[in-house]
DNA sequence: ACCCACAATGCAAGCGTTTTATTTTATTTT
DNA sequence: AAAATAAAATAAAACGCTTGCATTGTGGGT
């Protein structure tokens, strides 16, 4: 028993037909009487013969793989996305070349560049921001991109996201309608657009819908880790802040153990509203109140748009807003 | 300006030298004089030229990524592992393709084909279970696999993994040092051997050393989300026990939540002990007693065997151990 | 029977690399 | 300065498939 690989060819002997033949039926290619076509696919399974995707890839230039970039897949927010990208890629049979950034930009530059080396169909862009380094390097590429929960004042790419700016100012409006006058904005770095841009705007016209004054010591940047809550806790209640926007799960968890640590009674004393909605939220007591975002949605919708866009077909918009809500839990007060 | 993508014939013709030798200076061959090299690697530079891996998948035979099967990317448990495989990949530049398999035979069996199709060069499986039929696969396969995270008492393919049994014994032998006698034990299904032999023996023996009756009421098993921790606590609570050892860190994050809603005091009146040590254990309140497994690690080990075996170095044993601890905290007595 | 149209198949040229065997060039050795 | 050896470079054959084009087969219409 010689121990080759097999490959189309040795089908196409032992069937007795031409390899342009079992290439077709394999490839579903309906140009092939249903006698032959049988005669085949009983070659293929006696020799348990499986195409050799990387040639497929050479011949046809499409690999049926998609890079995804993501900061980090420990992370719910993110890996809450990456399993709807998952999803749907498996559904219109793609796989998913996954990378770690950890939001560094040369890691990023890196990763990109590896990906498109391997001739990924497409990519999906997750991060907090995008360099410009990184936006040169996708307007160059040929390869369709899409950001999922990323937002790019520059629209060059598609992306899936929802609408940043509303949502915190109905989050901070909440607080504010609950008697909050002083309240803290976490967020991280506001150079990034989705927090000094978007999240800051919603957080100033809730202030202004509500004749409230801003005021930027109320203004915290942090890291997005629950560790680090404490700190930051401490912070906010140096300000003065009886409630707070966080843009984190994690990090609000950290606030919420911190501020409960030190003696307050939640929501009554202190009152929070995080941004993402991961799983973490329903986890601790009391259940954080949060903007609910569609966060496999959010995954999901972005592959999708990313098979259009691979496949050339015609877009009407590439920049896709999706709906959030506002679940109001254990740490805000009920309304009525 | 003609369109085509540049190839390394275009390199070559450029730079005045054969394919051969661009091909050489790409790879870092030895064999080239300084100066050729410089010469290539200029016209590479001013060509922009990106070697097509896919090309050199097909000629190499070798893809330089490897295929990882997850239960769930949104399983902390998972997601840790996943990311010490991906940075011990990256370091020896190699790149990932993540398939999520639900614990589904029917996806796993699916994915690992399609993954073999790709020509993976080595394959990471992770879940909790293996059926005959992925064992039959996996020992068809070639392709070198190694599992994280996971058992399998046929030890056909490396894997990295804690000691589950003595772990568990040394869990649950702290409950009893606390003076609990009616322990819980909840795991996921008591067919899969990490939990009906590893864990199982291990409850079994810690009873047996404190001379402490085993009672099968005790054993429950349960799936693994936050959402069900009610129900099992219930059930845990019907059987009279004090004390519970739980596998899974989400599910027992659940059952610390419906103590604590139940009006228990923890630990006073209730201790837990979970198996993981995901960040969930120090997010929630009080933070969850655990064994401190090195999720990373294992992850990051387990792919760095597979590199060996990929580079088929000689292993001394490709069935790794990995220590754990054990971290008490706020869900278990102080004992001093 | 004969021609035509179209379905079914086969041929062979790529796809962009790596790699082996071979030739050319450079460096020693004597 | 020629011969022997080592180093550098080349030519061309894979790698396993897809696909455009050419060829053959098939049945219907006349």
């Amino acid at each position: 028993m010689d121990n080759h690989t097999i490959t189309i060819y040795d089908v196409a002997r032992e069937a007795g037909v031409s390899m342009a033949t079992v290439s077709r039926v394999v490839n579903g290619n309906p140009n092939v009487k249903p006698t032959t076509r049988k005669k085949v696919l009983d070659v293929i399974d006696r020799l348990d013969y499986r195409p050799n995707a990387v040639a497929r890839g050479l011949a046809s230039k499409k690999t049926t793989t998609v890079g995804v970039i993501i900061p980090d897949v420990t992370n719910l927010y993110f890996s809450s996305l990456a399993r709807g990208i998952d999803d749907i890629a498996t559904m219109y049979k793609y796989n998913i070349i996954l990378a770690n950034s950890d939001e560094n930009e040369q890691k990023e530059v890196q990763v990109l560049n590896t990906l498109l080396a391997k001739q990924v169909d497409g990519l999906i862009y997750m991060g907090h921001t995008i360099t410009d380094e990184l936006r040169a390097e996708f307007s160059r590429a040929k390869t369709p991109i899409v950001l999922a929960g990323t937002v790019d004042p520059d629209e060059q790419v598609g992306s899936v996201n929802i609408d940043y700016k509303s949502a915190t100012e109905e989050s901070v409006s909440e607080l504010i309608a609950e008697g909050h006058t002083r309240i803290a904005f976490v967020s991280g770095p506001l150079s990034e657009p989705i927090n000094g841009e978007h999240r800051l705007e919603g957080y100033k016209q809730a202030l202004k819908n509500a004749k409230l004054e801003y005021d930027p010591s109320l203004l915290i940047e942090s890291k997005y880790t629950h560790k680090v809550g404490g700190k930051v806790y401490k912070t906010i209640k140096e300000a003065n802040a009886t409630a707070v926007f966080v843009s984190d799960d994690e990090l609000a968890a950290g606030i919420l153990n911190a501020a409960q640590d030190d003696g307050l009674k939640i929501p009554e004393d202190f009152a929070i509203i995080t941004a993402n909605n991961s799983k973490i939220t329903e986890m601790v007591r009391p259940q954080l109140s949060t903007i609910v975002q569609p966060l496999y949605d959010i995954g999901a919708v972005a592959m999708r748009l990313l098979t259009k866009l691979m496949n050339k077909e015609e877009i009407d918009e590439k920049t896709i807003i999706l709906p959030y809500q506002i679940a109001k839990r254990g740490t805000t007060k009920e309304e009525d």
